[in-house]
This record gives structure tokens, sequence and C-alpha cells, in this order.
DNA sequence: GCGATCAGTT
DNA sequence: CACAACTGATCGC
């Protein structure tokens, strides 16, 4: 929810997403995008009444959102102020203030957000600087640097503020499927039920907003099946939305909407009313598109989750990532960052510690500055870049990840003591008060870098949603890394010993953090990995032959959300960590070769086919031709099948991030951990020695190599 | 009666 | 968690 206030300080004239209080003296307005949180007092009698006593007064948005936005009477009197923009195409415009006539040029170009239909960025350059106002954005890894306008040359502009979509800028939202994953996710499940019978039929439980229409139209694409909706008169004039959407309720597929949709649905009524057809009743699923995510590199989910007998959730996301944001920033490197929206859990300052590290301004003397700190022995040797002293502001300063203290220390140093002596001159006031307070409980100079853990995030709030096992989680080999680390954090506040393989796989999880963090843009979502050995639950998995709970693996491993919570729960038993070394060493090692180059492909030129910015005028030349197409498979009598090879194929998406950096953390660790699953596990007392010296931060190397 | 705001719901 | 929107209660003009 934007809280954006309107105003760019380098224009206070100009008042983008808020109509109301003092933007109501803007000299000209813009809009990137027809949803009601950024349009607050669009419709105001006070603004009403500045447009009937001025002719200047403009507001500026694309031609997508000036349709949408005429389409509803609430908002026509507006017909002769706005001013369609093509997107991509720098326009200069004049700011006049109206009484002293002080005017002032500024061009702004419109860049595509891919938030919604019509949405878009606004680029404004002009004495005060290059601004560039995100609005709500959902762009994939490295498509900042696909955008022309944003260069001069082949280098990037000279930003010198960014107001940024900072709904997901939290490392619990790490990592969301792609637009492509989620989206085949949803079409293999509609397409396995409708293609059951005609009767079978889905709906899809969409908010009454604006950004499904992708979805819609790839559906109707793909499976030749018009989308039910309750109005399309907004898109009268955009075909390539209107020829996939329809009033006639006479379809598979539906996202009519109605205020008691829910009940309907028990009663096995869509919303429209439909219950049967000819006289046969209609067999309805729903699915209900949800922002699901994966926290940092540690869980996965599936893109769908089965919630209920007749009811699934499907992930989908109009916001970027936390990836994807500090990916997009860290490309810009503006001087300056603004949040255009509070982040969920957490507060502003936690969201600019998290940002700030990316821009430039984070040089300046004023800021914050991290020298490497000398007793940081375990950090990695590399060249020192922004993104080294990036991960180590992260790591000092923020909660976001919490820190763990290596093993006993401490004992070596008392709380209070060690953690300023190197760094605690450069910092600045805000972040030493934090400290402070965080000081005693987690923070310290010589930390591991831990994962994340969501352990509140169980959000899944009415269906009976079915409970994980922990035979469920037993292949899982990022699980039970991440259990693994649990137990070794339980031990050791026990003063018990941990056990060996456990200790290395946490190093493991370290390495893997550093190394996505240092290279944003290789660390993409997976594409689609071949599974892991867990077709035994998974085979169960279908909705269709109406399984009870218990049995459907991709359901209990909705992960993302119920993951933490189970996570202390589950007992490694040395076979399981056999498998686990196997997962994470060897397969996970060659599987990643085999990854990269589909990745880098990914990342250089995304599959961009079925998600067109519906924000262009040309959008309506929406290309229908389609690479995808040749999914099909023709066998659509086979559907009960087709679904268990879709969940398959989701819920066993082992993350491609992880599996590269696992790869990583082997060459480059400086812990040399041993590569093969059956290496030598040292005794006890043999361990206490090297704990003692891992927590004097000594180097252990050489003896790592003796044992 | 309308609009703004807030709490609650989906 | 929140999304993004809707509903209903309350308050002020």
């Amino acid at each position: 929810m934007s809280r954006f206030g309107g105003r760019v300080r380098e224009y206070p004239s100009v008042s983008i997403d808020r109509f109301d209080r003092d933007n109501l003296r803007a000299r000209a307005y813009f809009l990137s995008h027809c949803h009601k949180d950024h349009m607050k007092g669009l419709r105001a009698p006070a603004l009403k009444r500045r447009l009937e006593g001025s002719l200047n007064v403009k507001l500026y948005c694309s031609p997508v959102t000036k349709e949408l936005l005429l389409t509803s009477r609430k908002y026509k009197f507006w017909e002769n102020h706005i001013v369609a923009l093509e997107v991509e195409t720098p326009t200069q415009i004049s700011l006049v203030d109206e009484t002293s006539g002080e005017k002032e040029d500024i061009e702004v170009t419109l860049l595509p957000a891919g938030h919604c239909p019509g949405s878009v960025m606004f680029l404004f350059e002009g004495d005060k600087g290059t601004v560039l106002y995100t609005g709500d954005f959902r762009l994939a890894k490295g498509e900042a640097a696909r955008m022309e306008l944003l260069h001069s040359g082949t280098r990037v502009k000279d930003i010198q503020s960014v107001y940024l979509d900072t709904t997901f800028c939290d490392p619990k939202f790490y990592h969301i499927p792609s637009r492509e994953e989620c989206l085949n996710g949803i079409l293999e499940l509609v397409r396995s039920w409708t293609s059951l019978t005609p009767y079978h039929v889905v709906w899809l439980n969409c908010k009454a907003a604006y950004g499904y229409e992708y979805l819609f139209i790839n559906l109707s694409e793909e499976l030749g099946i018009k989308v039910h909706v309750n109005k399309l008169d907004m898109f009268r004039n955009m075909p390539d939305i209107l020829y996939h959407v329809t009033t006639d309720r006479h379809t598979q597929i539906h996202a009519c909407r109605h205020p008691r949709d829910e009940e309907y649905l028990r009663g096995n009524r869509l919303p429209c009313g439909m219950t049967c057809q000819n006289g046969t009743p209609l067999h309805i699923i729903s699915i209900k598109p949800s922002t699901m995510w994966f926290g940092e590199r540690i869980k996965r989910t599936n893109v769908i989750v089965r919630t209920g007998e007749t009811t699934y959730r499907a992930c989908f996301s109009f916001h970027s990532s936390y990836s994807e944001i500090k990916d997009f920033l860290s490309y810009i490197r503006p001087v300056n960052v603004y949040p255009n929206v509070p982040p969920v859990g957490g507060t502003e300052d936690k969201v600019m510690e998290i940002l700030k590290p990316l821009c430039r301004s984070y040089r300046r003397n004023l800021e914050p500055r991290y020298k490497p700190l000398g007793t940081l022995k375990r950090v990695h040797k590399r060249e020192l870049s922004d993104t080294d002293e990036d991960d180590l502001f992260d790591s000092e300063l923020t909660s976001a990840r919490p820190k763990i203290p290596k093993l006993q220390r401490e004992e070596s140093r008392p709380p209070n003591t060690g953690h300023s002596e190197n760094a605690e001159e450069n910092i600045n006031e805000s972040t030493e008060s934090y400290k402070a307070t965080a000081a005693n409980t987690s923070l310290k100079v010589d930390f591991m870098d831990c994962e994340e853990s969501n352990d509140d995030d169980d959000n899944d709030e009415e269906e009976e949603s079915e409970i994980n096992t922990a035979e469920d989680f037993s292949y899982e080999p990022d699980a039970t890394c991440t259990s693994n680390f649990n137990r070794i954090m339980s031990d050791q506040q026990d003063g018990d010993i941990p056990c060996w393989d456990a200790f290395f796989k946490c190093n493991k999880l370290e390495e893997s953090s550093e190394n996505e963090d240092n290279f944003p843009s290789s660390a993409d979502a997976g594409g689609s990995q071949p599974l892991f050995s867990d077709s035994d639950g998974v085979s169960d998995s279908t909705h269709i032959s109406s399984q009870n709970s218990s049995q459907s693996t991709h359901i209990s491993e909705q992960g993302s959300q119920g993951w933490d919570s189970q996570m202390d729960t589950v007992l490694i038993t040395s076979q399981e960590r056999n498998a686990l070394d196997w997962s994470c060493l060897g397969r996970g090692g060659s599987r990643a070769v085999a990854s990269v180059p589909q990745e880098a492909a990914k990342d250089t030129q995304p599959d961009n086919s079925r998600w067109k910015p519906l924000s262009q005028d040309r959008s309506c030349a929406y290309d229908g031709a389609h690479d995808l197409k040749s999914k099909d498979t023709g066998d659509v009598e086979a559907g009960a099948a087709h679904v268990q090879d879709v969940l398959v194929e989701l819920s066993d998406n082992p993350r491609t991030p992880d599996l590269e950096l696992r790869r990583d953390s082997q060459s480059s660790s400086d812990f040399e951990i041993p590569s093969t699953p059956d290496a030598k596990v040292p005794q006890p007392d043999k361990l206490h020695s090297l704990y003692k010296k891992l927590a004097a931060g000594e180097s252990i190397l050489k003896e790592k190599k003796v044992s």
C-alpha cells in the first residue's frame, strides 16, 4: 500500500500518485497506474474545482491508464485534463505556476513497470537532476539493464534519486517465483482440470484490481477458453485483452466475483450464479492467486499449493521480490533512494539499511562506512567491492538476517565490547543507537550469516490446510540443511557438541548467502530443475483422485509459509543425512553446472512472450504467436496424470541459486568443506579443539586438512 | 448525504 | 505477513 506523499524533493511542483492536501497545488499530475491506493484524492471535489479553474493543469499517464480511468464515470471529469504519454517516449513538459507565471521545464519518460495494465515508472530529467519514481513495479532481474531509456550511450544514467516500490523489501520475501513459473503452474492446473469434462470449471479468485489480465490472456490463449469476468467495458479499446475475456458465463474459466463468493462456492455455485450446465452439476475448483515466496534460499514451495478439497493457492505477485528490488536498485545506483511503501513487517529504518548500501550516497562521509573488519577471518578473501561492504553492513547492522555467533564467541568476548572496536567510529548515530539495542541479543563482530527463518509466516488463514509431516521433507536438501543448522544452534546452547556434518553445512549456507548477495543478477529463479527423489509422496498429489490431505506432498510443501514452524521438529536420521550429502554435494554440484547456461540465457533474454507490458497502446497488438504452444499435449483424457506431473514439476524445483551457490561454496570456502559425503568425521575431542580455534578466530585450515 | 478515516474481512 | 479492495461504523461538514 503506497504511502508515498505524492512529491519528490527534486521537483516539488509535480505530484505523483497522490492528489490530496498539498498536492492540490501541483503544476502537473502523474498517475503511474490505476490502483486505488495510488489515486487518493483523484476524484475529490477540491481537485475537481482546481481543474475547473485551470486550463493548464494536466494529469499525465500511459494511454492504457487513461483508458481505464476514463471508463469509470467517477473520473469522467478528468477527460479534458488527461494527457496520455507514450511509453518510452521522452516528452518535454512545461511546469507553469499559474499565479506567478514561473516556469520550469522537465522531461519525463514513461517506463513499463510490469505491475498491471498501464502501469509505468516515471523518469524525470531536469535542472535538479534525474529522478526515477517506480510506482509499483514487478521487474525481473536484469530488466533495468534492458531499459534503453535508463541509459545514455552504454552507461546507466546518472540518477539522483529513486522513489522505490519497497513492498517486498524484506529478506523474507527473498525470492518470488517468476511470472513465467507462476503462469505455467496455473496453466497446467487449469488445463488438467478443464480437460476432464466440459463440466469441470475453474474459478480464479482474483482481487478486484487490474493486474490479472495477463493471466487471463495466457490461459485463454493456451487453452482456448475465454475467461468470464463481471465487466469488460474498460478493455473495449484493448483488443488483446478483450478477445480473451467474456461476459458469457458458459465458459470453463471464471474470474467473476460476488460479494459473498466464498459462500457461493461452498454451495457449488460460481459467483456468477452458474451451478450446472445442461442439467449436469459443475465441478468447481478455485485458485486463489497470492504472493508466495521463498525466504532466503533455504526453502522452497510450490507455485501451486492445494489448500483444500477443491481449493488451490497459486503464486502470483504484482511486486518485485527482495532480490529483484536489490538487483534493480544496485543496477541503477542512484545517489539517494526513498521507499514509497513502508515494508510489511519492518520499519523504514530497516529498509533503508538494506537499500542505502546500494546507493552512491552510501559512500559519502556522512553515511556510515564500514571498513573491512580485521577480525572477520572467515570472510571470503575477495576483491573488496561495494557489495562486499554491503555485506558487512548488512551483516552487522540489520536484523533482517539474524547473525549467529560463532561457537564459544560468548565466552571469548563479553557483550558490548567486541563489536565496536573497528567500526564504531564510523557509524553514525542512528546506527549506533540501533546497535545499542541490538548488541546484547545478536550483533557481534564475528558472526555467521545465518539464514532467515520465517518462523511466524504461517499465513494461511482459512482453508483446511493440510499438515506437513516430517517424512515429507526427508529428501529436501535445503530444509535439511536448515534444520541441521537449527540443531547446531540449540546444541550450542545446550553445551553439547554439534555433529560435524551439520556444522559444515551451516557454513555452506553462509557461503551461499554471501555469494548470492554479491552476484545478484546471477541468482535468478530456478527453471525447471529435475526432481529430487520424492516421487513417492508426490504421486498421490492430484486433486482429481480426491486424495485426502495427508497424501499430498505438494500440499505439505507449502514450505514458504508453513515451513519454519516445522523445522525444529524435523529429525535427521543418518540415512537422511546421507541423502542430504548426496543432494547438497554431489548432485547439487553437477546440476548446477547444467543449470548455469540456462539461467544465464534467461537473465539476458527473459521470456517476455507471455508477459507483455499491458501498458502501451501497442500492447493492443498483442502478439498471440507463442513459443509455449508446443506444450500442448493433446492428451486431454490424461488429466489426472497431467496434474500429477504439474505438481511434481512444481514442487520439486530446487532453487537453482542454491545449487549454484552450493557448488561455489565448495570451491571458495575457507573451511575446505569435504567434498565427499563419506568424509571422515572427527572425534569429539578433535572437534572441541577445532571449535575453540574457530571461536578464537584462528585458522583451522591446517587441522582440517589433517583430519 | 457525501467524504474521510478506521477497523475488519477476503 | 501483505496484496488491493470492499464493507460498515463513526465523525464532520
